[in-house]
DNA sequence: TTCGATT
């Protein structure tokens, strides 16, 4: 969560009836901008949809629970709910491969009254870093599953309001978010749609990716959302730097090992080391603009991976130089074969400066790596 | 193939 504001009040809802649950999806891919034909794709066939029915007909026992906490188990999931009224059944939905709870679950009450104090009372309860939602599940249908959108390339003045009114017109949106730096606040220019209908998310793609939003210089990017468990096997991977290193023994990982000493040594004795971050021991908010700065930390350009690359083997290399909070393989929308590049992310100045003047130049397998300060470079203008 | 973004 960006913010700790009175969520808990602003998203209360006043009328519940509207309040339609998101369910979080599972993972698809749509059309890049290479359309092969370039007329004007026609986004008014004939699919009025006689399923106005919506949210009257919807169970008024059924809720459905986002944003929980990922430790949270099915039985405590049941144990809060329970302590409301009656319940006649609750299921966390988790991973099928991993097990991990994909941060969802559905709880059906007997009595309808008590699935209305559910959502009076629990909605927007914070639990650990998380606000919960608590809205009514609409009823399960297929009609309802990949209607997920993810949104990139958006003007960074771009607000909600205006997202919504771009997309309103492809059907009726059930979620829209903006994601922002957590310092600045400045919208990252990427964001979510949920519709109501996949068959809106698909024409909505139709119709916007590649656009430029009225006003926009840049056009966007429109496309299925990826469903939002892979931080955790992120996590996972995590930790297999801090397991014995068999892949890159040796004088690198021993001049990691040594530096991390050193600045435990330094900071102990209280040495204060260079960042650009740090201006007489005050932090500048001036450092927003310095290279490779991300606002939650140093961001890392990794270039000549090779074509099979994957992010175990960024956490690998830079985990020994300090705290990696993120690291991404940039891949091929088709072939889902990296594209030759990444991005790491590093919290503290110092351990991200060394890992670039320790791995630039590295050799990795056949190639020579690239390591720097991520730059605004684009290759398209 | 030289700088993304996934609630």
């Amino acid at each position: 969560m960006p913010t700790s504001t009175d969520f808990r009040q602003v998203n209360r809802p006043s009328h519940s009836s509207q309040v339609i649950a998101a369910m979080e999806t599972q993972l698809s891919n749509g059309p890049t901008c290479n359309n092969t034909s370039n007329g004007p794709s026609t986004i008014s066939n004939n699919c009025s949809s006689p399923v106005e029915s919506g949210s009257i007909e919807d169970s008024k026992t059924n809720l459905i629970v986002n944003y929980l906490p990922q430790n949270m188990t099915q039985e405590e999931l049941k144990s809060l709910f329970g302590s409301i009224g009656e319940i006649e059944s609750c299921k966390l939905v988790r991973d099928k491969i991993t097990g991990q709870s994909l941060g969802y679950g559905f709880v059906n009450y007997v009595d309808p009254k008590d699935a209305e104090k559910a959502i009076n009372t629990l909605n927007g309860l914070r639990l650990q870093t998380k606000t919960i939602k608590v809205s009514y599940a609409r009823p399960s249908s297929a009609s309802i599953r990949d209607a997920n959108l993810y949104v990139s390339g958006l003007p960074k003045t771009m607000t909600q309001k205006e997202l919504e009114q771009l997309f309103s017109q492809y059907g009726r949106i059930i979620t829209s978010r903006i994601l922002v730096d957590q310092v600045t606040g400045v919208s990252r220019g990427v964001g979510f749609i949920r519709f109501d209908r996949r068959i809106e998310a698909e024409e909505a793609i139709k119709g916007l990716n590649c656009q430029k939003p009225p006003g926009a210089t840049e056009p966007i990017t429109v496309k299925f959302a990826n469903n939002p468990s892979q931080k955790t096997s992120q996590a996972l991977l995590s930790q297999l730097y801090q397991s014995p290193n068999r892949r890159y023994p040796g004088p690198l990982a021993q001049q990691a090992q040594r530096f991390r000493l050193d600045n435990l040594l330094n900071m102990a004795y209280g040495v204060k080391r260079f960042s650009p971050m740090a201006i007489d021991g005050v932090t500048s908010l001036a450092g927003i603009n310095i290279p490779g700065h991300a606002g939650t930390g140093w961001c890392i350009f990794v270039y000549n991976l090779a074509p099979d690359a994957d992010e175990s083997i960024l956490w690998q290399m830079f985990g020994p130089f300090g705290a990696v909070t993120n690291v991404k393989v940039i891949r091929d929308f088709n072939t889902n074969k990296c594209k030759g590049f990444g991005f790491v992310t590093m919290t503290n100045y110092d351990e991200a400066a060394v890992a670039i003047a320790s791995l630039n130049g590295y050799r990795l397998g056949d190639r020579v790596l690239q390591v720097s300060f991520k730059t605004n470079k684009t290759h398209k203008a």
